[in-house]
Formats: structure tokens, C-alpha cells, sequence
DNA sequence: ATACTATACGGAGGTGGCCTCCGGTTGCAA
DNA sequence: TTGCAACCGGAGGCCACCTCCGTATAGTAT
């Protein structure tokens, strides 16, 4: 284990120059086709070498990691900022739509990284668990305030969140999205 | 359209057991691999070739259907038995778990053939369509009973059941499946 | 400026799965 | 038994994945 880890340090200006192009190539192409993105294409569109693009990111899944990553880091920003929301339950409220949103955005490329988050020391990984924690809050706000149920726990709202997602995705109408939110707060509620 | 359709009727003895043969290795795949099963491996266990498989099931989504036809079928069957049970919430409740039981079952084939119930004239769109009947019929008997909400659809419902199987599907415990069902049901109460 | 080398580039090529196409085979009816 | 429509099988073209290594160059030392 460990052995052909990407550098994160210095590296050579051409190289740090790629590794930008090839990740804005890969959230353009992950934003529009998902989670089956294509590699070579985007090293096209990059203007880079596939081999390049191998070096950057070993694995598929490391570029679906590292696009998914900036979601999950302002997705616990935003966590912290509604955490001195005056209304507890409102503010998870809001906080699990932006989950959908950002889901919804990034399609299925949630399974791909769903996974990820299991497994361990990745840079998704902990941003993920950061992510979690800081809705956490959010929910232990909710529940304090008496709003929420207290067997609920946030892996249960972010599972279902990502499901309402993925269950939706290939249909024709989003139209019964909302209901089906609706009927998760319902739920949770006292 | 309507070109190379796949002859439901009377066809040699050959053809016909060559048929059977594949949906059963078809069968046996996804239950182990889920939704991206190897067709070329289908082929091979079932001992007839790629070609064979490819006149039988023309697509890849055509396998994937055949193999969840049964399914489909049956819950229906569950459906229309349920609707005379005494309790109309248990009984939707009850039916609501065959669905995830089932869908755990058959993986993330989930996704391909939540697709193709959106297509018409399939096989398998008709008896998904029977199903959601059947379905939504133990709905509206809970609903008249005023026991669930009135502005939830049947729709909703197995798509959140699809969603919290699909959403589980890569973690590593299910331990939070029933809670996650738990709040859906809660949430549908009157 | 020049030379040197660790670092990085790029794409040819091997692998594997998808799907088509057609020459050969066989069930079945007459 | 014969004939043919129905059927079989797999070779082969395609495409994407991923590795490997010869070439190019940024950064540094002189």
C-alpha cells in the first residue's frame, strides 16, 4: 500500500499547470455526462496526452474524487455557516436541499463516490467525514430544539438525500422530487 | 422502429432452449454482479455463443429486463393479494418492504431498469405498470382509511424505496436501512 | 550561458468487452 | 429423404481502459 501515491507537494510548473487543465476537463465532463465520463476524452479536451492524465490521477475514481471534492468542502462550509441559523430544523432543512442540489449536479457520479467515502485516508474521504460531522451539528441542533426525532442519524438523511437523487435521475419528471423530500422531513420530524 | 424484434411466439426447439438456458446464466449474473454484468460471460456459462445471446436479447438493457420480468411480475401478484388483507397501512407497509427486498436482490440493476419502465411498449413497461396499479391501489386503500397523507403517489413510494436500496448498495453496513425505511413510513402517516 | 538530470510528457500498443455479420449447421415439415 | 427457413457460433471491427518507455524540458548547479 502506498506505493504510487500522487505528489501533492511541489512539482514542476508544467506539471501543476496540467493537473489544473485535466481537472477542469474532468468537473466540465463529469457535470454533463456523469459518472461515465470518458478519460480519454478529456484528456483531449484537456490538450493533454492520456498518459498524463493517468499520472495525475492513477484511477477513475481518483478523478471523480477530486472533482467531487470542492463540492463537499463548501457543502461543509455551508454546514458550519447554518449552524448559527436561529432555527435549528429550518436550517437542516436547507442544508439537506443543498445536499440534493450538489447531487443532483454532480449525477451519478454519487455511487462512484459514495464508495469512496468508505474507504479510508483518501483526501475525499475526510472531506466527506468533515462534511458529515459539520451536518451532524446541524441534525444534534434540530434534535436539542426537540424538532427532530432522536433515533435519526445523519448518515440516514444523507443516504436519503443521495437516493432521492439517484432514484430520480433517469426519470423523465423531476416533478415528484419535492414530494419526496417532503416526505423524508415529515418523517424525521417529532 | 419495430425492426429486429425478438419473436415472443412459437420458435424451434433449439432456439427455444437456448433462450431459457441464457436468462437463467443471465439471471445467475445479476444476482452476483448487479447491474454490469459481462455479457460475453453470460454467453459462455450458458455454453452457446456471443451471437446466440445477441439474437435472443438484442441489447444489453433487453437481458437486464428479462431477467427482472419475474420480478415484476410477482410483486403484482403480492400487490393484489395484499388488497384484501384487513390492516391497509400494514398491508402497504408490507409491500413496501418487498419492494426493497426485491430490489436489494437485484442490485444496482436497479438504475438500467427504472430506465426502461419509462419506455414504451416494452414487456417489461407493462408489467411495471401493472405493478405501480397494483401498487397504488394499497395506497389509496391506506389512504382512504386516512391512515397516509393524501398528496402522496405511488410513484413517490417506490422510488424511495428504490433510492434507499440503491443508496446502501456500496456501504459497507446495511444497519441503517430499516431506520432510513423507518422515516419514509413516518412520513407518509396521516 | 551551458550542461546535467530528475521530472514530466505523450502516445503506441496490449487487453477486454461490446456488438455485427455471415458462412455453416440443424430442426422440422412435406 | 430432402429442402429450406430458422438458427448457431465466433471471427473481427470498434472503442475505451490502462501501461510502458523513449523523448522532451523545467529547474539547478556550475
Amino acid at each position: 500500500m502506498g506505493e504510487t501515491v500522487v505528489r501533492k507537494g511541489p512539482r514542476r510548473a508544467d506539471a501543476q499547470h496540467n493537473y489544473e487543465v485535466i481537472l477542469a476537463a474532468a468537473r466540465a465532463a463529469v457535470a454533463e455526462r456523469g459518472g461515465d465520463i470518458v478519460l480519454e476524452e478529456i484528456a483531449r479536451n484537456a490538450g493533454v496526452g492520456i498518459g498524463t492524465l493517468y499520472r495525475h490521477f492513477p484511477t477513475r475514481q481518483a478523478i471523480l474524487e477530486a472533482a467531487f471534492l470542492d463540492e463537499a468542502l463548501e457543502l461543509r462550509q455551508r454546514a458550519e455557516v447554518l449552524q448559527s441559523a436561529p432555527m435549528p430544523l429550518d436550517a437542516l432543512i436547507d442544508w439537506l436541499r443543498l445536499q440534493m442540489d450538489f447531487g443532483a449536479h454532480g449525477r451519478s457520479m454519487g455511487a462512484a463516490v459514495m464508495n469512496a467515502k468508505h474507504t479510508e485516508g483518501t483526501e475525499i474521504q475526510i472531506a466527506c467525514v468533515d462534511m458529515r460531522e459539520a451536518g451532524a451539528v446541524l441534525l444534534r441542533r434540530a434534535q436539542d430544539a426537540g424538532e427532530v426525532r432522536l433515533d435519526v442519524e445523519i448518515v440516514d438523511l444523507l443516504r436519503l438525500m443521495h437516493g432521492i437523487v439517484i432514484a430520480n435521475e433517469q426519470a423523465p419528471d423531476q416533478s415528484r422530487v419535492d414530494p419526496m423530500f417532503d416526505v423524508v422531513i415529515a418523517g424525521i420530524r417529532t
